[in-house]
DNA sequence: GTCGTGACTAGCC
DNA sequence: CGGCTAGCCACGA
C-alpha cells in the first residue's frame, strides 16, 4: 500500500494542520491559512480542501468562515452543519455559535 | 448589510 | 510553455 498522493506541499500542509484539530473544535479559513504560513491564502486553503484526496481523513467540515458562517462544503453545506451539530457544535441559522468557544 | 478589491493555487486550452 | 478562469474566502469603506 503506497499512498503517494503528494499534490503540493501547500495542500499537504493544509490537510495535516486540519487533521490535528480535535473533535468538537472548529477553525476558520484565515486562521488555518496562518497556520500554514500563508495568512493571505485563505482562498487557496479552501481550494485545497475542495480537491483533498483525503476527504474522510481530512475533517473539512470543521472549517468555517471568520464570520462564523459555515461557508460551503463539497458534499453539501447541509452535511457540514449536520456533522458539526453531531459533534456538539451549536449551529444557529447556519452559523457556528458561539464561534470563539469552538475555535481551536 | 452590501459592494469592491486583494491575495494564492490548481486546472484547462 | 504561457495565459486565463474559478474557487468551501477576507477585509475595508
Amino acid at each position: 500500500m503506497k499512498k503517494k498522493v503528494i499534490g503540493t506541499p501547500f495542500q499537504q500542509h493544509v490537510w495535516q494542520t486540519l487533521k490535528r484539530i480535535p473533535k468538537g473544535k472548529v477553525t476558520t479559513y484565515q486562521r488555518l491559512a496562518k497556520m500554514i504560513k500563508r495568512p493571505r491564502s485563505a482562498r487557496a486553503v479552501g481550494n485545497a480542501l475542495n480537491v483533498n484526496p483525503y476527504a474522510p481523513t481530512v475533517p473539512c467540515h470543521r472549517v468555517v468562515r471568520s464570520n462564523g458562517e459555515i461557508g460551503g462544503y463539497a458534499s453539501g453545506p447541509k452535511k457540514k452543519i449536520s456533522m458539526l451539530s453531531r459533534e456538539g457544535v451549536r449551529i444557529i441559522r447556519g452559523k457556528v455559535t458561539p464561534l470563539h468557544k469552538f475555535l481551536y
